[in-house]
RNA sequence: GCCCUUGUGGCGGAAUCGGCAGACGCGGCGGACUCAAAAUCCGUUUCCGAAAGGAGUGGGGGUUCGACUCCCCCCGAGGGCACCA
């Protein structure tokens, strides 16, 4: 063995093994005749915003460590990568640089990819996808057409959330405490006519389904959706307007409490509002109010301590319980969009009611008995209890009240059961550039007709020459060429629908396309969805517990009704890895990258910062760059590298003939790596690696021949096990060991159980639930031996001054 | 305000089942090699105590022969939702 041989140099083995597994492709998953069963292990798929940086580095080591971990188990195993390529970041850059999205985004693409192959991301580079790629977004188009002819795409008028950054509306999803998820800017409403798909017909099976999910997915992630969701159950119940041929109804959860009824509300911007009000005296106080109320931003309406506003209308509703007339006022706390937009106030039993008696000036009535009295704590009680000034429902528990109020109403029809949500539908239209266009021609004669589908793709105009800057309507809309076009039914002057889809619809489906990205035909091959679907790990960003995942899983439901594939579920499991952190502080690019990867890479060399990243803790927690140290993981895959030139035996010796110690170390580790992996404890398994290099060492030290075949065998195990966090240095120590690459698809080693199994095992011994001695035994000693045993023990007989009532 | 998660050495973290708390690593300390340093290797490192021994998994209580683990209350940290009737 030359000098040379035994300095680690991460860049030298870089260097060798690249274009080696180039050559190889060890991850193609799409190679004819393969019999191994299939995996889909998944990453989410990154933005192509500049080059990788630390949060991609973690994600993607964790994403390794499960489909390397399937490869060695024997799987074929499909691990695909792609861009999420459209998007504001690329029109914002290319606004600021002058340059065309298109081009950045590519540029970026290309460096990125050049990244992962560096950094030996185990990807599958035959299934690479774009979503900017005509070839792309066609589908996205011609899903859109699909749910348009089902009524699950459509188009209404409605006040929406505007971002007054970017110019454009936003989803529900994406506004975040009142302010724009990307820019952290205010979000106002703003009355527009938009494209939203019907996601809230799905909603109790988006909810139900979850339950094939639970412990496959984390509970927090489950929580999230299902509070997103916000099922609520309830009743209707019908109020007579006074003097007016008209009820109204109102949606509430605790039809119980209709006795305490004191007043009525209605949404300010609701229709509901305007029609009561008109030929009121009070309809120009009215339209001052509603007016203040537009221009009210997000972030102020949901302030707490924001005293109540409202308008009395000058009208009354009829109490359908016992014919009481409330006041009807008009203010901002109730929602237009949910339940029907007008409540029953009960203000002895709800916050928000009594905040707005209090501020009113109007009567409080409790109906539910309890110790405190909301009158004067000034709190609301909304507990269970016993019903009192409630006519025929006094002396009932809120349960049975619910019950037989409703049942009473419902014989004149004036109530029924009924259930509403949190989750709207979603909102996919964007006043922006760089997404895909909508298939959808307005024609003055014929409305809107759609583009028929052999027209697809409805491809983005060039950019140049047009204005990007965020100025509130499409750019598109300039691109007079483009936007022209005859009517496909009447063949008149018509023009495009110049919106661009949310990108969300873009990552709605990718998971499929990766089964078959070159498909011209159709979106995706449904036998190659029947054979790979669903995806069996789902890796990425806690970020997306809502948006993503909530999106994904509506189309999969979708394309489940129209048969396209066979579950309804896409993701068997997630993990959701953590952030990288330094110092505390979280690393993005808008807050500065406060360590480049590149410059790690380059002084650790990948393999070392691979491993710290699996190594630093559980893959879920975040991870604090300041608390992590890649020189001692460099250190680490040093020792188990010489371990590799330490071995003297050829290739192909008989373990069963070295040192049983070494082997049952050996099996004893592997078999618990083996366990930590699938159990997404990856930290504990590089701890095991760790302890088998220890081990090894130590037996060497300690005696054991270099050319033991036990130790062959155990520096090949370790091998296959850094496998999974350290390619290269894997790679290196496998040649050395005298075998002709690759590592990869060795094939995890199969554990001997009988080496499980110890002769002796060191016996604790406890009195009183404390250790007081231990001895070592034969691991088949009877009961009573080892209870004769134990009690002549030092530790047991010094505490045993008492006498010994039950013994384990 | 409501909901969820979490709390273990100086630090990151281990501990399938209720059964040796602190695996593995960082950092520290001591040593070997070296003229010296780097690199490497060995030992040690929860706290109190010289030792014997005792205490110890945020705090308090409980269940149990036995609790980091299960139950109740409290405190701290992080996250989600936030006028959804």
């Amino acid at each position: 063995m030359n000098q040379e041989s035994h300095t680690f140099d991460p860049h030298v083995i870089q260097e060798r093994w690249l274009s080696v597994w180039d050559e190889i492709e060890p991850f193609n998953s799409a190679k004819e005749n393969d019999l191994r069963e299939k995996k889909y292990v998944l990453d989410m798929f990154p933005y192509p915003s500049g080059d990788l940086h630390m949060g991609h580095a973690e994600a993607y080591a964790l994403g390794d460590v499960i489909a390397r971990y399937w490869v060695q188990k024997g799987f074929n195993v499909m691990h695909p990568i792609g861009w999420d390529a459209f998007g504001l970041p690329a029109e914002n850059a290319a606004i600021k640089r002058g340059e065309n999205p298109r081009t950045w985004t590519y540029a970026n693409i290309a460096t990125q990819k050049a990244s992962m192959r560096n950094y030996a991301c185990s990807f599958d580079w035959q299934r690479v996808l774009n979503t900017c790629d005509p070839e792309y977004y066609k589908w996205n188009q011609w899903f859109f057409l699909q749910m348009y002819k089902q009524g699950l795409a459509y188009r209404k008028a409605s006040a929406v959330n505007w971002c007054t950054s970017c110019q454009t509306v936003l989803a529900n999803e994406q506004v975040v405490a009142g302010l724009c998820e990307r820019c952290d800017s205010v979000v106002t409403k703003k009355n527009l006519t938009q494209w939203y798909f019907k996601i809230t017909d799905y909603a109790d099976r988006l909810l139900d389904d979850m339950q094939q999910l639970e412990g496959n997915w984390p509970d927090k992630v489950l929580l999230m959706q299902r509070n997103w969701i916000g099922k609520s159950v309830g009743a209707e119940v019908e109020f007579e307007i006074e003097g007016l041929s008209k009820s109204v109804t109102i949606y509430t959860t605790r039809p119980d409490t209709l006795y305490g009824a004191t007043f009525f509300v209605v949404a300010a911007d609701s229709d509901l509002a305007l029609e009561l009000v008109r030929g009121t005296s009070v309809e120009a106080e009215f339209h001052t109010y509603l007016e203040k109320v537009k221009q009210t931003s997000e972030i102020e309406r949901l302030s707490t301590t924001r005293e109540k506003t409202g308008v009395f209308l000058q009208r009354f509703a009829i109490n359908p319980v016992n014919g009481e007339k409330l006041p009807i006022y008009a203010s901002d706390y109730v929602l237009a969009d949910y339940g029907t937009g007008a409540i029953m106030a009960v203000p002895a039993h709800d916050q928000r009611d009594l905040e707005f008696a209090l501020t009113f000036d109007l009567p409080i009535r409790i109906v539910v008995e309890s110790d405190e009295n909301p009158i004067t704590s000034r709190t609301a009680t909304s507990d269970d209890g016993i019903h009192i000034n409630s006519g025929s429902l006094n002396g009932l528990n809120t349960s049975q009240a619910i019950e037989k109020v409703i049942e009473e109403l419902a014989k004149e029809n004036k109530a029924r059961k009924s259930v509403n949500y949190r989750l709207r539908d979603w909102l996919i239209s964007r006043q922006r550039y760089w997404g895909t266009p909508f298939p959808i021609i307005h024609c003055p004669a014929c409305g809107e007709v759609p583009v028929p589908e052999t027209e697809l793709p409805v491809q983005l105009p060039d950019a140049s020459g047009l204005d990007l800057s965020p100025k509130g309507s499409s750019p598109l809309g300039a691109a007079k060429d483009w936007l022209e076009v005859p009517c496909p039914e009447c063949q008149g002057p018509a023009q495009r629908d110049s919106d661009t889809m949310d990108t969300f619809v873009d990552s709605s489906w990718y998971f499929l396309r990766f089964l078959d990205p070159n498909n011209h035909e159709k979106p995706f091959d449904s036998q190659l969805a029947k054979e790979w679907l669903p995806v069996d790990q789902y890796v990425g960003g806690v970020t997306h517990a809502i948006l993503h995942l909530l999106y994904a899983r509506f189309f999969t439901k979708v394309l489940f009704d129209m048969k396209l594939i066979e579950f309804n579920e896409p993701f068997t499991r997630l993990l959701n890895q953590g952030m990288v952190l330094m110092d505390g502080s979280a690393m993005s690019k808008s807050r500065g990258n406060l360590v480049a990867l590149s410059d790690e890479l380059a002084k650790h060399g990948v393999d070392a910062i691979r491993l710290s990243m699996v190594f630093a803790g559980p893959p879920e927690d975040d991870v604090d760059w300041a608390d992590v140290s890649p020189s001692a993981s460099k250190k680490f895959l040093a020792r188990a590298w010489r371990l590799a030139h330490d071995v003297t035996s050829e290739p192909g010796t008989d373990p069963r003939e070295g040192s049983v110690e070494v082997r049952r170390l050996t099996h004893k580790l592997m078999h618990e790596a083996g366990l930590a992996v699938e159990s997404y404890r990856f930290n504990v398994a590089v701890a095991k690696s760790m302890e088998l290099v220890n081990g090894i060492r130590k037996a060497i030290d300690s005696g054991v021949s270099t050319s033991d075949p036990a130790v062959r065998e155990g520096v090949e195990s370790l091998a296959i096990l850094l496998s999974l966090f350290a390619p290269y240095t894997a790679e290196d120590m496998w040649q050395v060991l005298g075998h002709p690459p690759t590592v990869m698809l060795a094939g995890w080693p199969t554990i001997d159980q009988a080496l499980l199994v110890e002769d002796t095992v060191t016996c604790v011994i406890q009195v009183l639930g404390k250790v007081r001695d231990r001895i070592e035994v034969a691991a088949d000693i009877s009961e009573s031996d080892l209870i004769a045993q134990a009690l002549e023990t030092e530790g047991v007989k010094r505490h045993l001054v008492g006498k010994n009532i039950k013994t384990v």
